[in-house]
RNA sequence: GCCGAUGUAGCUCAGUCGGUAGAGCAACUGAUUCGUAAUCAGUAGGUCGCGGGUUCGAAUCCCGCCAUUGGCUCCA
């Protein structure tokens, strides 16, 4: 007699054990076809489950996260059952669901096309439409084993005999197709109603790149069509902020094929640049950095003494002359040891902190390679703490107090942080790591930063923290980073003499905020879509006249606005002022600054913003404190 | 690096069955001197990514390479 205990906090008993989908069917009609699954106490599983004792539940439909979890998990089984329909010869693996919808591995013959992806996408639909009621059977682990093998699933069944031998799995049977799966699954294919297959993609077999590559087919899911058609439009809006298009259209930089992964910044595109950089080389001044610079072809000498030539040997590009050989320099923390190195250093002198917008290159694999986000050629907002053991834990705190100042400046509220631990191959005691990961853990953990745990990611020399953004797409990039390193000063001979009169190791503090520069203007060309806000729009402001009598005013108003270091345009052409406007606004410049007879007369401007809000007519020194203001203030 | 797709005018793109290249915008020239997101007319612009091959003939078919791009792997 099982007494169910729903949201609402009512209770329901029944003189049996039911399914949910019962529950649901004595709740009402609507509620039972809109039935996806349930939570039981909790935990998600099958509208057919058997209640057979008091438990709270929680009827999932397609308006609930988990429901439309459930929908893109099933969905992914619908494309498994579709493609071997289709294609009986491929082998199905694994089918996750991930952020906006799901993917599934086949092993095939040949690469699917895009007329493939049409044919599946079709046939699912047939299958949906079919409503073939989805049923659950459990076997133990051997038995699904010969099942999968029997039916030629080598692959599945590698998978299976992978878990422990006295587990039993769950098994999901749909119109003759079977999968391995956990669950749970909707009711029946009739509930997949909004999908749609995404693309192609070639995937290795667990993840490994010794292995054999798979077809990845991506896809997304929804509660109904409404929602789907809601995310292709979110997806065409974003993609319109794509910073390599706006480039173009805002003429920022290019690139060309004689130099891949380089860029050829242009003069719009390196005025933000300059915004950006000095801005951050005012804050590392003010936070107790000196900025240095070093050489960038190095003798590979001290490449291998690093290390780097080992562990990155075939990723450095090399340069030779006169029977030696030298690295265009990957980074800049070897160069800055040396610096370092001058002359005998006290603890007293400690911490150092050494700041350098050096240019490295880096051979990134061509496949690799992605607009401003990946390149061959960046400079970083690179630094290196070199303290005492005892003094990590203050510079990584206020490192990230100084990093989340300068994220707001920026506008960044959504920051993702992880962890990364000891990997395999690494150099250093455990006990040292130890001792640097419980101080990166800290650090985040005194602040109260919500992170993720990468357990093997750290570099081979220390763990480190990582500070992420996210493009117009949802895909993630690191910026930021702050790491330990116990292995580079000793291996490049840097030493301090202790209170105590010994000779000791210091440790070095890889970290960047902005990381990258090319990346983190790729992030911010992204986030405003183009329209910068004034501090770093490569043009402040247009003067565009009515006619030519305007010009001689509209001249001397620029050299005037320009004198105060404001970066403006004119525009003198014999065009109409709609024209004029159209195109500078499509320009995103933040201040439209009209001249005409009557501007001439009252000595003004009349002032209209990139949004198109009409300011009215400001005299040029109100409007100089307008534009002084909102620089100052960053917004 | 691996799997797939793509590469045509400055930009965005069309180009059927292999028959010798087209639009819109931009540019240039002329007219227009105009008040808040496109004035009108005309002109010019291309070794169809590069290199081979098939063919009487290749942007189109085949092979190789390069670059871009979506993923995968990698990322000091």
């Amino acid at each position: 007699m099982p007494v169910i205990t729903l949201p609402d906090g009512s209770h329901r008993e029944y003189d049996q054990a039911v399914t949910v989908m019962e529950v649901a069917q004595s709740i009402g009609s609507g509620l039972a076809k809109a039935t996806l699954a349930g939570k039981l106490d909790g935990k998600l599983v099958d509208a057919s489950t058997l209640i057979e004792n008091d438990a709270t539940l929680q009827i999932v439909t397609s308006k609930d996260e988990a429901g439309v979890d459930v929908i893109r998990h099933s969905t992914a089984h619908l494309l498994a059952q579709a493609v071997k329909e289709l294609f009986p010869q491929a082998q199905v693996t694994i089918g996750p669901v991930i952020e906006n919808g799901f993917y599934y591995d086949f092993a095939y013959e040949r690469p699917f096309t895009p007329e493939d992806l049409a044919a599946i996408e079709k046939k699912m639909q047939q299958l949906a439409d079919q409503d073939y009621p989805v049923k659950r059977t459990v076997l133990p682990r051997d038995e699904a084993v010969k099942f999968f093998r029997n039916q030629g699933e080598e692959y599945k069944a590698e998978i299976i005999e992978s878990i422990p031998a006295n587990e039993d799995l769950s098994l999901y049977e749909q119109g003759g197709f079977t999968d391995l799966c956990r669950g749970p699954h909707v009711p029946s294919t009739g509930k997949l109603k909004a999908f749609k297959l995404m693309k192609i993609a070639g995937a290795y077999w667990r993840g490994n790149s010794d292995n054999e590559m798979l077809q990845r087919i991506y896809g997304t899911a929804w509660g109904d069509k409404k929602e789907l058609q809601a995310y292709l439009h979110r997806l065409e809006e974003a993609e319109k902020r794509d910073h390599r298009k706006l480039a173009k259209t805002l003429d920022l930089f290019h690139s060309q094929e004689e130099a891949p992964g380089m860029v050829f910044w242009h003069d719009k595109g390196w005025t933000i640049y300059q915004q950006v950089e000095q801005y951050i080389r005012q804050k590392l001044r003010t936070n107790g950095y000196g900025e240095v610079r070093t050489p960038q072809v190095v003798d590979r000498s001290l490449w291998e003494k690093s290390g780097h030539w080992d562990k990155f040997g075939d990723m450095i590009f090399t340069t030779h002359s006169e029977h030696r050989d030298y690295a265009i320099k990957p980074m800049n923390c070897p160069c800055h040891v040396q610096i370092y190195n001058q002359g005998i250093k006290s603890y007293r002198d400690l911490p150092i902190r050494l700041a350098e917008f050096g240019s490295c290159h880096r051979n990134e694999p061509s496949g690799t390679l992605h607009g401003l986000m990946r390149v061959r050629n960046f400079v970083q907002d690179d630094a290196h703490i070199f303290c005492a053991e005892n003094q990590i834990q203050d510079e990584v705190s206020t490192f990230i107090d100084m990093l989340f100042d300068v994220y707001k400046d920026f506008g960044f509220e959504e920051v993702i942080i992880k962890l990364s631990t000891r990997p395999e191959n690494r150099v250093g005691d455990d006990a040292v790591w130890d001792k640097a990961e419980s101080a990166l853990e800290l650090a985040l953990n005194n602040k109260g930063l919500k992170w993720d745990l990468q357990p093997g990611e750290g570099a081979f020399y220390g763990p480190k923290i990582e500070f992420s953004l996210k493009d117009c797409i949802g895909r993630v990039w690191q910026c930021g980073t702050i790491q330990v390193d116990f292995s580079m000063p000793g291996r490049l001979g840097a030493t301090y003499i202790a209170e105590d009169g010994s000779r000791q190791v210091p440790v070095m503090l890889h970290r960047a905020i902005l990381g990258s520069l090319e990346r983190f203007i790729g992030i911010l060309i992204e986030q405003h879509a183009g329209t910068f806000p004034a501090w770093l729009a490569p043009v402040q402001a247009v003067l565009m006249t009515i006619t030519d009598r305007h010009a001689e005013y509209a001249s001397e108003l620029a050299q005037n606005l320009e004198k105060q270091g404001f970066r403006v345009k004119i525009d003198l052409r014999n065009e109409k002022i709609g024209f004029k406007i159209r195109e500078h606004s499509m320009q995103r410049v933040p201040y439209l600054l009209i001249i005409g007879d009557k501007e001439l007369d009252d000595q003004t401007i009349s002032v209209r913003t990139q949004k198109g809000e009409d300011l009215g007519s400001l005299s040029i020194s109100a409007f100089a404190e307008r534009l002084t203001k909102e620089i100052e203030d960053k917004k």
